[in-house]
DNA sequence: CACCTATGAATGAAGG
DNA sequence: CCTTCATTCATAGGTG
């Protein structure tokens, strides 16, 4: 694999783990607990001024930009979401076809762990592997800023499409945002995009993947 | 992330039993071949739907998931793209060197259909190809496959997804807002003062994460 | 048994 | 916000 040409531009300087001063921001451990702290207390999209505050005191930890900031939350956001769809797509995908138990759950929120990562999946099933996990903290929602829009994305069931014959990927989009989650009234304000409103149906057939376990809420 | 709460995957093979409730999915011969079918036929980037269809289809062999199916393809794209990359590398670097007196082949396609730049004006001027080669004669089955990325930048190339997928989101706060609240400035159609787009360079004291360029009074 | 390679998985960073 | 690319980590599997 190392084709040869490395260009490990790893400065050792400290001792243990190479400062990871060459590319890409890899996050600590802390700076990763903080944040997903963050997270939990309902932050999705920081503001400027949330960014640098955070930004300062995650620089206690080692470098970091605002943009490191920003970044993860849009990544974490969306794959917390991703893993969520897949969830439900996957809890109902299950019953369509074994139907053997009419009887569903109350849900697969299983609240998970903050992340998983490597070695997990112990129980090798998406919607299995119930690891341990401490149900100590949610959504604390003590910030300044909070966002307590629960929000219930109802499955559409998707429409079986048998006439998959053979279908090329017409580039269309992975995840389809079903979300008509419109909770912004917006105070006496014309929201008028473009007047492209959905044509009738608007229900596309989000079928998401993605596995893991995991079950944050999202108030968006 | 290393959570550190990460419990052990133990599994109760106590008699070392074949299945491994590994940590990580081992595709078979059989689910290898057809997914290097399907990369064959065109599919980079399955969508969800085509995802689950083939997850469908790989489940007769073996356990896997969706998200399996998709790594694999991300991979393998990715993968085939870097060889791809370094073999056009060393082969351009052959002639550079030898400078012989005839022209280069079109390029050392293996069997992978290598998306040929229409870029026009390469200026390297020695795209024409003598002999009928056969490039991307997948049919019009795939659609969305390209991105002939070299070393300079992602080539625009055609526009893809015609953006079907509109959503008139209307919650969270972007970047920027540093006065009162969310000023919702209807960012559908992107551009707003996120201050991540672009520095529109308003009114407002916005913060660049990115430019590296930040006004910012935290000197390090 | 140590080392190397191939590859699954995860995630940071961008683009649109 | 959604999609995709690039980079990196971790591990299964082969080889001397």
């Amino acid at each position: 694999m190392e084709g040869g040409s490395e260009s490990a531009v790893v400065d050792v300087s400290t001792s243990g783990r190479a400062t990871p001063a060459s590319s890409r921001w890899n996050p600590t451990k802390e700076q990763i607990t903080l944040l997903e702290n963050l997270y939990k207390q309902g932050i999705r999209t920081p503001t400027a001024e949330q960014i640098q505050q955070i930004t300062g005191r995650l620089k206690s930890f080692g470098h970091i930009e605002g943009k490191n900031v920003f970044y993860w939350f849009q990544n974490h956001k969306a794959r917390q979401r991703q893993k969520q769809k897949q969830e439900s797509l996957a809890y109902f995908n299950r019953y369509l076809h074994k139907a053997s138990n009419v009887f569903p759950p109350p849900c697969p929120n299983d609240g998970e762990k903050i992340n998983s990562l490597k070695t997990s999946g112990g129980g090798v099933g998406i919607e299995s592997a119930p690891l341990s996990y401490n149900t100590t903290d949610h959504d604390g929602l003590i910030t300044g800023d909070n966002n307590s829009n629960s929000k219930q994305e109802t499955l559409p069931l998707f429409p079986l499409e048998p006439t998959g014959i053979l279908q090329a990927r017409t580039t269309s989009s992975s995840l389809a945002s079903t979300s008509a989650e419109n909770s912004t009234a917006t105070p006496s304000s014309s929201s008028d995009t473009t007047g492209i409103e959905e044509g009738g149906f608007g229900d596309q057939p989000f079928i998401d993947f993605f596995s893991g376990n995991n079950g944050n809420y999202e108030s968006d």
